[in-house]
DNA sequence: TGTACATCAGTGAACGCGCGTTCACTGATGTAC
DNA sequence: TGTACATCAGTGAACGCGCGTTCACTGATGTAC
């Protein structure tokens, strides 16, 4: 057999969704690259042909999961005729965006393991929080206070989110939402 | 060689902290039960006459860390004169308390890791939160709505404590801080 | 109090296993002439 | 347009390694008599 590059390129994606799903599952450090090719439904020894390490595809694959809980924030966001910051705040803390941390906000899914990542996971995240803060400013103001209040909120909601997630009770992570959805747009 | 009870307990104890010390430098899954033991000055053979598995040992050193940490920010707090929800937050937010993981407060440390712990650390997780508001209650107030600012207060805090930790700049990760400082103390 | 002996913490080597990575090979693709 | 051939994505087996765990053995401890 023989493979075009566009096969190459629609390998390279599987791949990368994969190791997304996998990263997804288990963190980081669960990744396995056999697993991932296994799932990507080709054989361990071409891995190296598309990415030079294992440490190559988890960068890759997180800076991607940054960009696309992004967009898809941007794209729900786009839906709604007047968004506000209830609407942001709405959308973090939905069911869906709590419940499935692979298609979400990337530093709600990462922030607790961003300090046992390599320097390029941290990167990917200290600018994933910036455009985070960047995207709620429109929606609290301008001036330096607003961006302060920005990150603040920030910081409530991905802490809210990694909670929630966390408990064993979903009734208190459901609790836990519902107050800190309380305190962020008490201060507007 | 024989060795007294004094002996066990005295090598668990090293153990646990060895377990400890590696689980605060690269987090629940970077544990090996080989490189614990040797750094506990035993061999690797006799692990399980302490403990039945390596998922044994990481309950166990999890729960540990929670009350650990618990008890030392209540040591810090019996330290001033006339606490209060500033006080709290100052601890939370020292640098000490954000640099060093492994000494402080157990929730922030691991919130980001508890998805992928097994039912026993989300246990241990869910109780310290749950321990974490009733100690911030009287410092805001009784009643239901006090209770549920105590959990948005919590969440905030973690979530502030993780993302700082995260940044790469560590004047961004002063900003997070300060920015979540001023919300707290703004909304008694 | 003295003796005999079961207990069990610790040793050190070995185990099977799965990991990340390497490598010789295959054969359709796609370029050069 | 047709032919020759270099490229390279993918195969499949192998590698060395470190992991969690097991096991036969050692010998001081500490109990039973």
């Amino acid at each position: 057999m023989g493979y075009s590059q566009a096969d190459k390129a629609q390998s390279r994606e599987r791949i990368l969704s994969a190791a997304t799903a996998q990263i997804a599952r288990g963190g980081m450090d669960s990744l396995g690259v056999s697993e991932v090719m296994k799932d990507a439904g080709l054989t361990a020894g071409t891995f190296y042909s598309h990415f030079s390490s294992r440490d190559d595809l988890i960068a890759t694959a997180v800076t991607r999961m940054m960009l696309a809980g992004h967009a898809q924030i941007e794209a729900l966001l786009a839906k709604v005729k007047k968004p506000s910051l209830k609407t942001i705040v709405d959308i973090y803390f939905s069911d869906e965006h709590v419940r499935s941390a692979e298609t979400g906000c990337g530093v709600c899914f990462l922030v607790g393991e961003a300090r046992f990542g390599g320097p390029a996971v941290r990167q990917a995240i200290s600018e994933q929080f910036e455009r985070s803060v960047e995207q709620l400013l429109p929606f609290i103001g301008s001036g330096v206070a607003a961006r302060r209040r920005a990150r603040a909120v920030v910081a409530s909601v991905v802490g809210a989110v990694n909670l929630a997630r966390a408990m064993k009770d979903p009734a208190v992570a459901k609790d836990i939402l519902t107050a800190v959805r309380e305190q962020i747009l008490a201060g507007s």
